[in-house]
RNA sequence: GGUCGCGUAGCUCAGCUGGAUAGAGCAUCUGCCUUCUAAGCAGACGGUCACAGGUUCGAAUCCUGUCGCGAUCACCA
């Protein structure tokens, strides 16, 4: 539409000014004025000099005499209000009706795919609301790039070893009594998750003891025996002693069968993991490559070291001097591993802000060391999840849990239903899911719907909204026009050509219209946000229309089969966009 | 201190590559369930877009500076 428009006016304009214009700058008619789109004339300024508002009458003329789709006009100041005709845009409905996976582009298959990485989580400890947060973004980012027309794989590196691995293992062999999951009936990533807490308590304590005995807080911190013990054990893990290594995948294994159930619960999911066990060591041959090209440089100690004053940064430590990888290292080796295993056009990390700095030195590195897919590599930064108190953490306690969370707001949303009691004719099982269904909705909603790059503050005291602009308001709609579906026994699958149209249904339909293009939007910028704000506006447009005309009700005939065509076609956008953010819809609530 | 990000209604947030009188939700106040689900709809109230300059026909949006908040500048990850 907006596109045969301007060609139309380009046509127009050399026909009237004798002038070429490349381009025409359209937005949409302020709901103040009458009309359906609006040409921005003062753009045409540059070509022309004179009067916007004769200018825009001029070209308002033409294109009414000359374009059926335009059935009137005016101008207010320099902008060109156009009418379009209810022909057009029913038959703008027709063809979207017709289109199924409305919005969502199919992937070429000779294209290279995208890869996005988020999650990549500490097997010492559950999860936790900040997680919450990266996991939503990254699947949702993943699903949005999938339907605007790219092969996508979902990955995530799970930091299974280091030094924190070991402070939770050591804890647990001196304090456990052997305790398991099974044996305590805690979920495998709490049970570990205690003895990490447990270690910085003891460790904690000996320190205070030791600056009791006269040492300096370095010294103390250096010189913990329970520290010294977990390094000690590090070492032994790297050097695969069979017993730390066997309690090494014990515990892990029971932090897996944790984070899997959280994960399903979240609903999100991966294509591929990668373990740091098996890539902490990547990345050292290279820097010695990158060494002899003289791109690093060597420090006395023999440390590896990146000179990035040039590029208004510091120098940055690529390799320990005992020889050992940092977390440079790891990252530069497998960024290159990933581009080994897949062909990729972009690689995406789903990392928190806190990490900018990293990120940026690490692409650089990598452009430096030549490799030209640098330019590929993304890091979608998104703002910390802040409680009142200030940051979460966890060895402070301070942490929202992420399964808590969620059974939190199951909780709200059963007590919410119940009060409404609108089931009648459910199952329990069928009440449960709901419940999961709306409460998820509304947490999910509740993050995604900010934009990734602000910081949320989480106030746990006041709890998530369920009405308003919210996921539940959405579900809502959704759930009311499955009602309509319901109801409507009759054939309403012939195309209808000639009706009046109410205000609230011309409204709709440009919303329709604009959903393939918001799709796009939300994967070039990496943005679930502006899927939700999507959604919300169509909703509250659908619910305005709902609420000022009668569907089923409806007693022209023609005008009924419209009706019901436009809401089920609003509720397939809303399940699709509602996808995307990974949130379900129901059929009742 | 250097670098990066943020600052819009009492609160939570929209505002696309600059465009008309800056929009929603929550909260407060009014109406609307004998009609398709009131987790809804319609309306009222509420703003010096942090501040000061600049760019131009036009700035919440772009540039510079100031202030405030946050992150980061580890042989942690």
């Amino acid at each position: 539409m907006q596109n045969s428009l301007e060609q139309a006016v380009i046509k127009g304009f050399k026909e009237i000014f004798e002038k070429d214009i490349e381009s025409v700058e359209f937005q949409a008619t302020r709901k103040d004025f009458e009309g359906d789109i609006t040409i921005v004339v003062f753009a045409f300024l540059k070509h022309v000099k004179g009067n916007p508002v004769q200018i825009g009458t001029q070209i308002g003329e033409y294109l009414k005499e000359n374009v059926t789709e335009v059935s009137d006009f005016n101008v207010v100041k320099g902008f060109l209000n156009l009418v379009i005709s209810d022909t057009q845009f029913i038959s703008s409905f027709n063809t979207i009706n017709a289109t199924t996976n409305y919005g969502v582009v199919e992937p070429n298959k000779n294209d290279k795919a995208v890869m996005v990485e988020y999650s990549s989580p500490n097997t010492n400890k559950p999860l936790h609301l900040g997680h919450i947060r990266n996991n939503l973004l990254g699947y949702s980012v993943a699903e949005i790039i999938k339907a605007s027309g790219k092969k996508v794989y979902k990955t995530q590196i799970i930091n299974d070893r280091g030094i924190h691995i070991c402070k939770s293992m050591l804890a647990w062999q001196r304090f456990g009594n052997g305790e398991t999951p099974e044996s305590t009936g805690l979920k495998g990533d709490k049970l570990v998750g205690n003895y990490y807490v447990a270690f910085d308590k003891a460790y904690k304590k000996e320190i205070a003891e030791l600056i009791a005995e006269g040492k300096t807080e370095d010294e103390a911190k250096k010189e913990a025996p329970i520290l010294v013990e977990a390094q000690a054990m590090l070492r032994k893990w790297e050097a695969g002693d069979e017993e730390i290594v066997t309690l090494w995948k014990t515990m892990n294994q029971w932090v897996y069968t944790g984070f899997d159930k959280t994960y399903k619960d979240l609903g999100v999911d991966f294509d591929k993991n990668y373990y740091e066990s098996n890539t902490y060591l990547l990345g050292k041959d290279i820097v010695a490559e990158g060494l002899e090209k003289g791109i690093f440089f060597k420090k006395e100690d023999g440390s590896v070291w990146i000179d990035l004053s040039d590029e208004g940064l510091d120098e940055k430590i690529v390799l320990r001097a005992d020889g050992t990888a940092v977390y440079m290292t790891q990252d530069i080796g497998t960024a290159i591993e990933r581009c080994k295993d897949f062909d990729l056009q972009e690689l995406v990390y789903t990392v928190g802000n806190e990490q900018d700095y990293h990120f940026k030195v690490l692409f650089l590195i990598l452009s430096k060391l030549g490799f030209d897919w640098a330019k590929n590599l993304y890091h979608l930064s998104y703002g910390m999840v802040d409680l009142p108190s200030g940051k979460m953490k966890s060895r402070e306690g301070t942490v929202v849990d992420a399964d808590d969370l969620m059974a939190e707001m199951t909780n709200t949303a059963r007590d919410i239903s119940q009060d409404l009691g609108k089931l009648d004719g459910y199952s329990n099982n069928e009440k449960e899911a709901l419940y999961k269904t709306i409460g998820l909705g509304a947490l999910k909603y509740y993050i995604l719907k900010v934009d990734p790059k602000k910081r949320i503050l989480f106030d746990p005291e006041e709890s998530v909204d369920f009405a308003g602009n919210t996921g539940p308001f959405i579900q809502y709609t959704y759930a009311r026009i499955q009602s309509i579906i319901r109801k409507a026994t009759f054939d309403y699958s012939s195309e209808i050509t000639n009706i009046d149209l109410h205000s609230k249904e011309k409204e709709l339909i440009k919303q329709l219209e604009l959903f393939p293009e918001v799709i796009q939007n939300a994967a070039t910028n990496h943005s679930p946000a502006l899927i939700a704000n999507y959604t919300y506006d169509l909703v509250k447009s659908y619910n305005s229309f709902y609420q000022s005309v009668p569907i089923l009700a409806c007693e022209n005939e023609q005008e009924k089969i419209f009706r019901v065509q436009l809401s089920v076609k609003v509720s397939e956008i809303i399940k699709t966009a509602f996808g995307l953010l990974g949130i379900q819809v129901p059929n009742r609530m």
